[in-house]
RNA sequence: GGGACCGUGGGGUAGCUUGGUAUCCUUACGGCUUUGGGUGCCGUCGACCUCGGUUCAAAUCCGAGCGGUCCCA
């Protein structure tokens, strides 16, 4: 039963080694690999397809609440980049700039962009003349470049990676905020119903603001090793940038007004979070909704069995095929059944159907869920009903697994050093009451390294406790305090 | 920002202390064999991160760079 222990497969443990386990996952199970340049990856065939599937899912539901794609370009002049303040403040350490084409100075750097708005706002603004203009909702899939000084790390942090940013302008704050929260509520969507990750949702303190924000929302999930990922924000830009770039509009009243605008992002750290959450020893773990194949049909035979088994196997492949499942069957002569179920869970193919002489003769087959092996035999007959239900349990396992540990990892406390004595110990968000002050989490960054990565949505929800956990003086809010990735 | 460790065929490694012919496993490829958890045999291809220094001679010692992982801030 126990597979020996070999350099095919993962060599190192989730539990004991998560960051040299991360790597060698995303290595071995073909979704990356390390571009010669630091901090950059190349995003392999199986890679790029979970990416795609993350793609299609978002892309549907944006299209079905109002916002069309379009695609501006890879470069900005500065002086747009200039134009918003604090935009260029929050980004300018991590720009990259384009000063030269060919062997002639340009008259006017480029900065590669960190993020579109001051490229997209502009057009907004000439696209925008009247109420009837408005809502404007624009979204592109792209890449973005941010020069982190910091390690990175496949998906999580890369200097340039892929997203989407959508750009809205409206009529009023109601509008946008509605927006703001739509997107949000799309993003806690892709990771509970496609990424078998629940979400928690809240705003992010205002500190930690996307630069030029009146609110930012965020959506944070929880990995096994107790740190948080920030997994997709959406912003309320209020008017700043409507008035930077003169978003303006006449409304009904022939009066001119400046629209409020949003942005929102989601990035192939979602990736990073779904690789880091479900992935276990034996490699990595795809929920069926994205995984690249969703079901690897293995035959198993003998000689004189060969030829039944394989045309048995063939009618089960092309009739789920047929359904619309993204099926691999693996008839590899050359390969014996272990190996090849150790490469399609290596792989992270959540169902996988083996059939062999037995099957073949009492007309069955034997379903085997990828996250703990259970073994299913049913009746060849119920194929597409059997195997709809056994990815569905598949990730029913996944998500009630990410569930637990979610409802296990939030606590509270009343002191900063609570806190930190319970990050250190277990990690987990800890909600504690805070003041709003960015310097009382200065003691609990210090000694474990914790952020407040949010605080409630509803900004009138009361704080859980009256004083702050640091200074002790007036709360103002919850604060969640948590390790970050 | 500070510190530690690491870099040898596609993957995993031995060799480095004490300088001299690079080890083994695996993958890939060709063939035979085999198939209910990484099948066996034969054959083939394939590597010392880069640059510089020391030396008759460098994977090995020294320096710098590039890249990776981890820990701390």
């Amino acid at each position: 039963m126990e597979a020996p222990e070999q350099e095919l497969g993962i060599t190192e443990s989730k539990d004991e080694n998560i960051g040299e386990w991360y790597a060698e996952v995303v290595r071995k199970a073909g979704l990356a690999d390390y571009a010669p340049m630091s901090g950059f990856i190349i995003t392999r065939p199986r890679g790029y397809n979970l990416w795609e599937h993350v793609q299609s899912h978002l892309d549907a539901w944006f299209k079905e609440t109002g916002v069309t794609n379009a695609y501006f370009p890879l470069f900005i002049p500065e002086s747009y980049l200039e134009r918003e303040k604090e935009i260029i403040e929050g980004f300018d350490p991590e720009v990259a700039w384009v000063t030269h084409g060919g062997n002639e100075e340009l008259e006017e750097p480029l900065a590669v962009r960190p993020t579109s708005e001051s490229i997209i706002a502009p057009y907004m603004a000439k696209w925008v003349r009247s109420h009837r203009d408005l809502p404007l909702r624009l979204n592109q899939w792209c890449s973005v470049v941010r020069w982190e000084a910091t390690e990175t790390k496949p998906f999580f942090r890369t200097k340039e990676f892929l997203w989407q940013e959508g750009h809205t302008a409206h009529r009023d704050q109601q509008d946008a905020w509605d927006e703001t929260l739509t997107r949000l509520e799309q993003y806690a969507r892709l990771y509970e119903e496609v990424l078998a990750l629940p979400a928690i949702r809240g705003r992010k303190p205002d500190h930690d603001k996307f630069p030029g924000a009146e609110t930012t929302t965020t959506v944070e999930l929880l990995m096994p090793d107790g740190k948080s990922v920030q997994g997709g924000t959406s912003h309320y830009l209020g008017q700043t940038f409507a008035e930077a770039f003169d978003i303006t509009y006449i409304d009904q009243q022939e009066e001119e007004q400046i629209a409020h605008t949003t942005s929102w992002g989601l990035s192939w750290r979602a990736l990073g979070a779904l690789i880091l959450a479900h992935g276990d020893d034996q490699g990595l773990i795809a929920p069926p909704p994205i995984a690249p194949t969703q079901v690897a049909i293995i035959p198993i035979w003998q000689e004189d069995t060969k030829t039944a088994v394989l045309q048995y196997a063939r009618g089960v492949a092309d009739e789920l095929k047929e359904a619309g499942y993204r099926i691999e069957l693996d008839a590899r002569d050359d390969r014996n059944p272990g190996f090849k179920f150790n490469e399609h869970e290596l792989h992270g193919v959540p169902v996988r159907i083996e059939i062999g002489p037995n099957e073949v003769e009492d007309e069955r087959i034997t379903i085997v869920h990828r996250p703990d092996r259970e073994s299913v035999t049913t009746s060849r007959a119920d194929l597409i009903k059997e195997v709809q239900a056994n990815l569905d349990a598949v990730y029913d396992k996944l998500y009630q697994r990410a569930e637990e540990r979610l409802a296990e990892g939030i606590t509270e406390a009343t002191t900063a050093d609570e806190i930190i004595e319970h990050i250190d110990a277990e990690g987990g968000y800890v909600r504690g009451a805070w003041c709003g002050d960015p310097a009382c989490e200065e003691p609990i960054k210090e000694a474990v390294a914790a952020d407040i990565v949010m605080v409630p949505l509803e900004e009138d929800e009361a704080p859980i406790d009256d004083t702050c956990v640091t200074c002790g003086d007036g709360a103002e809010t919850t604060a969640y305090f948590a390790k970050t990735y």
